[in-house]
DNA sequence: TTGAAAGCGGTACCAC
DNA sequence: GTGGTACCGCTTTCAA
């Protein structure tokens, strides 16, 4: 048998200088590729090391460091329709950068969110990211000072305009929809807008009107409804009532797949040809848009890239590296599907 | 000003035990709960810790006692439409512990698993929960030997029968619906199961039968089918197939509630009315269920409870507590709603 | 270039 | 009951 750890559990760095005829100063310069080690004495140690197995514990080390290589993401729902996007966004982020991720859910409570912000500290963590699982709102300040560690607004924002948060563009999102339905001849564009108490509506309808203008098309207002809320019903009824319209619309943007879904029964209801008669996009570009009929255009918002971006960020935090306060606005994208008529074919 | 922590960075055990006139095994004995310290002495402690707010750093604790006070749970799909409702469940128990949750992605790949099992146990986690994020499936051992760390297979397992595993009772589940249907009226009783090579498709297919058998209802081969997939195109191929049939079914039990909403598109589309003509029930109860016209009856996987059954396993197994291994089923529950006619209503 | 030794912040054994 | 102190496993001066 080789010379291996005579410790019962698991083989430390003392074994390893032990094995290597080295102490542990030098095994850990190794560890750490630090340059004032000598080329036959390093490759000792590192041949020692894997014939070992040896792993350095990521504990002790961080409780000299002070740095445990883990960041956290604490969100207010965890079941959120957005939230699995994000946080594949984030944890490819960190697995990049051989960083573990805590998950933590506050259910929107102050307390929840304390409990877990004092544990996540109690441990090391580098940085927090705080997420929302639904659409964008202001939130409040974290429930505990976070003193020195980084920290991020994910899909939601604060009134400290210190942290940095991330932000679908969600008027870009809306210039993207009517822009294409622009060019595949729609002239009467219907927008069921989300409900009025979210700021992402008012960036859409922003986006929505600029767009008309900037095109020399008549911005019409009673082709724009404020939904009660997010869900299909909604969609439905405001779709019917949008083609009860003397003269209707000739195409219909909404605010979220479920309106659109909603509206896309609506026009079947009423016997009009999607998308002949009328064009429909969505916003959101959820798995179900690709299952509709016909399957849905749709704004996709850049959950995951906005996941990765804020992972980015943190970590760049972390390492000291600059980091730009404010709001970043993560462009969307257009996914074009056959619920919209090609272009020019009007 | 107060006497407080003298140090620069965080306040330790020496600041609390020299501001509180006692040894720091004093302080550690009261964080612990230790029997041994005098009241008055104890009270001031206490008094002396909150003064300074002090707290325990989790990392120098977790070096000396070997825990982490965290578990991990890796998943091969962060994505997949059961993930995050399994999540809130592992979460809801850890947190009722005190213990914090590291989430992984692996996206199915063995080498992603192996790197981050590594991490974790250089980490120290106390335990790992593997999780599918779809249908469950066997899958191989974990790609690193986990050595005397408890772990626990969730909505998946593998051959290795010493390990828990945590499942859902598809079987119970098919019985619950077609309990119901029965109870409703129904005596043809079409099966749009799922694909032929998922373990819960055959499960399914025992209750069906059985339950038909056990309440002398004859059982109609041709009333079965295996789809393809589990999407709504499959659903509507399929119902729009049965009921085609001589002698078509009074309802349909759909494997999934993808696979339903197709069901419910055909039916419509041949003028059948839900659930006078026929009724339908679905499985997995997911959000879209509610949403469906009418609202989908169905099948309720016990998604958040199987995630907190695996997570308080795990954290028993971590205290020395008995651990049942082999498979466990959770029992699903039957939402029902609108698509099914009511008792006796035949 | 290499190594001795002093911590990082707790815990727990053992003596008093 | 209380305290002294040797660790847990690694990093980091600083001297040789």
């Amino acid at each position: 048998m080789s010379a291996g750890a005579t410790t019962p559990g698991r083989v430390t760095i003392r074994d390893v200088a032990g094995a290597a005829q080295v102490s542990t100063a030098t095994v850990s310069k190794v560890l750490n590729h630090r340059p004032d080690v000598g080329p036959v004495v390093r490759q000792r140690v590192l041949d020692t090391i894997d014939r070992l197995g040896y792993r350095p514990s990521a504990t002790a080390r961080s409780l000299r460091v002070r740095r445990s290589d883990t960041i956290a993401i604490i969100t207010d729902d965890l079941e959120g329709i957005f939230t699995s996007a994000m946080m594949r966004g984030v944890d490819d982020a960190a697995s990049a950068f051989d960083v573990s991720v805590f998950l933590c859910n506050s259910y929107g409570d102050p307390e929840r969110e304390r409990g877990h912000l004092l544990r996540l500290l109690d441990k090391q963590v580098d940085g927090v990211i705080f997420m929302s699982g639904n659409r964008v709102r202001r939130r409040s300040a974290p429930a505990v000072a976070l003193g020195d560690v980084p920290h991020i607004f994910l899909y939601e924002y604060s009134d400290d305009e210190a942290t940095p948060c991330v932000l679908p563009d969600d008027e870009q999102g809306a210039r993207l929809a009517v822009d294409h339905l622009l060019a595949a001849g729609a002239r009467r564009i219907g927008f069921i807008n989300g409900p009025i108490g979210w700021d992402a509506s008012h960036d859409r309808l922003r986006g929505y009107q600029q767009t008309l203008r900037q095109q020399t098309v008549p911005v019409d207002p009673a082709l724009t409804v404020f939904a009660d809320s997010w869900n299909p019903e909604e969609g439905y009824r405001i779709a019917t009532d949008l083609m009860a319209l003397p003269s209707p619309p000739d195409a219909l943007f909404c605010a979220s797949d479920d309106l659109a879904t909603g509206a896309l029964a609506a026009l079947h209801d009423l016997g009009r040809a999607i998308p002949e008669d009328v064009s429909v996009v969505g916003f959101d570009d959820r798995p179900l848009a690709v299952h509709q009929h016909p399957p849905l255009t749709s704004v996709a918002l850049p959950l995951t890239t906005m996941g990765r971006i804020a992972g980015e960020m943190l970590l760049a935090a972390g390492r000291d590296e600059p980091v730009v306060p404010g709001v970043h606005r993560v462009p969307c994208t257009l996914q074009i599907r056959q619920s919209t008529a090609k272009a020019g074919s009007n």
